[in-house]
RNA sequence: GCGAAAGUGGCGGAAUUGGUAGACGCGCUGGACUUAGGAUCCAGUGGCCGAGAGGCCAUAGGGGUUCGAUUCCCCUCUUUCGCACCA
């Protein structure tokens, strides 16, 4: 056969037909059955891209999400293993609430209807979603597991009941988390400022957890260091001590601090305004008034207000006095609202010449300051001081610790607390416990039934689901949740008791229902449990996993979290669900915003799918950008790509008889033409990069080196039908992954009647990576001067003498004195010459 | 403020451990084939000097280490992200 530049011209009104042909092998896919999971893998790979909000339409995030996921997927399919690449829906949550209210519909009935739309779309995507392993978090059989965990979590002491301060919006008299209050302090929907108010709610104690889910990021090697710096720091692990300062009354009032060695400044103490401790003060009847006022007012400041970074801090003295325990002083109180209540234990010793709001505070209120640090070899003059000095340093003013230094006198002054009984080594974090109790309807219910005589009591698993009703009236927020005026709902008998009781009104965050999903997908139709151990021991842990990186502390810590707690149960045989983790990169519109329906910038990929066909779109998509990095969004990939599925789409059907060839074999030297072994070698060398840049998701380099490789094959005018064929076979396995109709489509005009997914990944030649003659580059100090061709087992010496013979280098070391010569092997050769 | 990452042609981006900076693609310029070309093919394409051979400069800016630096170190600037009074 013979390739012309003839034979290329009259087919140029050809171009890749991706309508029937997409449509063609979604279809046979299907029948196949090719993503069945096989139940006993011997090889598994477990490959889980974050599952997603049925909102109706898929986005341009899922499907660069998707997208690498399946590019995963599929070559990991075609390396042997038995891949786990399962699908499902985060379906709980807001939006379907609002939906239900605003078009008269209800939750489920929207929810389950996007869920189909959004299936639908996706299977057009084409993506290797075995959708045997779904699964929806709303369905009962699912969150019926749900509501197991938190019993179980319960029974450990790990769910409980506690009074928080929550945001509240009065117009739309709810309770909102805190990504629902914007920027300004306002609600999202109605821009009404938020307010505070005080609700019993759930916790899961994750904090009980926090050393492991610290320390056991160092197991994460698959993990980005981005990602576990930000989970390192929303931990926020800090090594203090906790001292008992005293009140008049004898009342204990304990603080944190990572700073003992300053105990000897404390001049006051402040106190959060929503701190329990202040009930406990006998605030004298002079300062009472401007004390409540003062409270009021900071418990009513939004968040924003609170930490704006004006500097400005303000507090109230309320008259009452405490005793500093180290020197018997007596240290005034104050009110301040620079101190959070949920943090240490809500009071701070304040030690304004050593920590700067402490010293601004001090100084707008005429409070002394005491020095009790001097900078090593150095001293601190109190009219000199505009700032605090907030480094280590030696003890001075502090009694017997005078001369003690940095964190040995932490050390001593602390030991001298606990000796002494009035304090002791703390650390804490500034991870707080995990608020799950929502005030909506579409969610998991609690499982708990509160009865006047046994408090709180969990539903028996027996007993599970806790079944939402469906008989809701309206799911407008009143302030508590819909289901609390559902009579039949929440009057139930105590199941310890038998006594009258009511069901707990609040349903869960969805981030529970998102903690344990990678679970459910390994037996996904078990009525008894969440998951078998047999299964789990199969396919646990996910080997890869795959989402945006605004998971980092929120989801990805709970997951953990959840993945722990059923190891300790002995679910588990792993106490981490990840080993590698890849966040994909944003797509953004052209000017760099992100792309949301307010601001009507969405590029919708079905559009894309619609004008050029998945793969051309999921081409582009990963040539635009390594997979990590965000997108601004252009088509200016297009362009290229298109061109390059053209030209190979219409090189394989200008073959006269195409047949399968053997993909096993490699060439010798001597069955080739010198142009054609070179080609030989260049395929080898092609296949070892696009293999190993897939591996490293650099999917833009992977398909520039398929680019790269079809031009060196252009400028080969005569190739054996065999060889050519051979090259064109492993050149569509290589881009499989990424272009999977595409490439059914070529491997099944060459005749193969099995899917290309069941063929073996290329393996290159060892004996044909590197070429027989390579250049070598002559450098003279350093710049380079002469490029020469030698042959690759050519010596040093060989080299060099060639180097100093060319005329080119003769004249950068005429007359100069060659000092010493480098050479790197196979790449250059450097004289340095003076 | 603290922490992290990044800054390369007109544009998206390559350069895996320090070894030819700009792979691949877009765009642009010229040409071929064409009734036509938004199809296809060929050639060129970082800047400056030069007819050319070739030379000089160039990876945010400035210093340093090295035979050799986009890559390592220090300082400055800019951008993005995360946390944001955590005692």
């Amino acid at each position: 056969m013979e390739k012309t530049q003839q034979n290329r011209k009259k087919t140029g009104d050809s171009f890749y037909p991706f309508r029937e042909i997409e449509a063609k092998w979604q279809e046979r896919w299907e029948e196949q059955k090719l993503y069945k999971t096989n139940p006993e893998p011997k090889k598994k790979f477990y490959n889980l891209v974050m599952f997603a909000y049925p909102s109706g339409d898929i986005h341009m995030g899922h499907f660069r999400n998707y997208s690498v996921g399946d590019a995963v997927a599929r070559r990991k399919m075609m390396e042997g293993y038995d891949v786990l690449h399962p699908f499902g829906w985060d379906a709980f949550g807001l939006p379907a609430e609002q939906a239900a209210i605003k078009r008269n519909l209800k939750p489920q009935d929207w929810t389950l209807n996007n869920i189909k739309v959004s299936r639908n779309t996706l299977k057009k995507v084409g993506i290797s979603f075995d959708w045997n392993r779904e699964v929806a978090t709303c369905l009962p059989d699912y969150y019926k597991f749900t509501e197991w965990f938190f019993v179980q979590l319960f029974k450990k002491g790990l769910a409980y009941q506690k009074e928080a301060t929550v945001n509240w919006c009065e117009t739309c008299n709810t309770v909102l988390a805190n990504e629902q209050v914007d920027a300004e302090g306002q609600c999202w929907r109605c821009h009404q400022t938020v307010t505070k108010r005080k609700l019993k709610q759930w916790f899961f104690k994750i904090t009980d957890y926090a050393e492991r889910l610290l320390n056991d990021l160092d197991k994460l090697t698959g993990w980005p260091e981005n990602v576990k710096t930000m989970q390192k720091n929303w931990i926020g692990r800090s090594v203090g001590a906790e001292i008992d300062f005293k009140l008049e009354s004898g009342e204990k009032i304990p603080i944190f601090t990572t700073r003992p060695d300053t105990i000897f400044g404390v001049t006051f103490m402040a106190i959060a305004p929503e701190a329990e401790i202040l009930d406990k003060l006998d605030i004298p009847n002079e300062y009472k008034k401007d004390v409540e006022e003062y409270i009021q007012k900071a418990i009513n400041k939004t968040e924003i207000e609170r930490t704006a970074e004006t500097g400005e801090k303000d507090g109230v003295f309320t008259g009452c006095y405490a005793v500093n325990p180290y020197n018997g002083e007596k240290v005034q109180l104050w009110v301040a609202d620079y101190v959070l209540a949920s943090y240490g234990t809500g009071v701070v010793m304040a030690v304004p010449a050593h920590d700067q709001r402490d010293f601004l505070f001090a100084k707008k209120y005429d409070i002394p300051i005491k020095i009790v640090i001097h900078p090593e070899g150095g001293s601190l003059n109190l009219d000199d001081m505009d700032e605090a000095y907030v480094e280590y340093g030696v003890m001075v003013n502090s009694g017997r610790f005078d001369g003690l230094v940095g964190s040995d006198a932490v050390e001593k002054v602390t030991q001298h607390a606990e000796n002494k009984g009035f304090g002791r080594k703390k650390v804490n974090y500034r991870l707080r416990d995990w608020l799950i109790s929502r005030q909506r309807y579409w969610g998991a219910p609690i499982p708990i039934i509160h009865c006047q005589k046994c408090g709180p009591v969990p539903v028996s698993e027996d007993d599970l689901p806790v079944k939402l009703p469906e008989n809701v009236e309206n799911y407008i927020p009143k302030g508590r949740s819909p289901l609390a005026d559902i009579p039949e709902y929440m009057n139930v008998k105590c199941p310890k008791c038998g006594e009258e009781a009511q069901r707990d009104p609040d349903t869960m965050d969805t981030f529970v229902c998102s903690s344990w999903y990678h679970m459910r997908y390994l037996d996904n139709k078990n009525p008894h449990q969440p998951f078998s151990r047999a299964d789990a021991e199969k396919w646990m842990p996910v080997d890869q996993y795959i989402g945006g990186i605004e998971h980092a502390t929120g989801h990805l810590l709970y997951f953990r979290f959840f993945t722990k707690f059923m190891y300790d149960l002995g679910w588990l045989n792993v106490d981490e669900p990840a080993l590698n983790l890849f966040n994909h990169g944003m797509v953004r519109d052209a000017e760099g915003q992100i792309m949301s329906k307010s601001l009507g910038n969405v590029v919708s990929p079905m559009e894309l799918i619609d004008r050029y066909g998945v793969d051309i779109s999921r081409l582009a998509m990963h040539f635009t950008a390594p997979a990590d990095k965000e997108i601004d969004w252009n088509e200016e990939a297009f362009v290229g790509i298109e061109r390059f599925i053209n030209r190979f789409y219409r090189m394989v059907t200008e073959i006269d008889n195409p047949e399968p060839v053997d993909l096993k074999r490699y060439f010798k030297k001597d069955q080739l033409s010198d142009n054609q072994w070179d080609l030989y070698i260049k395929l080898n060398q092609m296949i070892k990069k696009v293999s190993e840049d897939s591996d490293r998701m650099q999917f833009n380099t992977n398909i520039a080196a398929l680019m790269e490789y079809f031009n060196a094959l252009n400028q080969v005018k005569r190739i054996e039908p065999e060889f050519y064929h051979y090259i064109l076979q492993k050149s569509t396995q290589l881009i499989a992954p990424l272009a999977p109709h595409f490439a059914e489509e070529i491997w099944s005009l060459y005749g193969y009647t099995e899917s290309i997914f069941k063929s073996s990944w290329p393996s290159y030649d060892p004996d044909a990576v590197v070429s027989e003659q390579i250049n070598i580059v002559v450098q003279v100090n350093g710049k380079v001067r002469e490029q020469i061709m030698v042959s690759s087992d050519a010596s040093k010496d060989m080299i060099e003498t060639m180097a100093l013979d060319s005329e080119k280098v003769k004249k950068f070391i005429q007359d100069k004195k060659i000092i010493k010569t480098i050479y790197v092997p196979g790449k250059l050769i450097n004289m340095v010459v003076k």
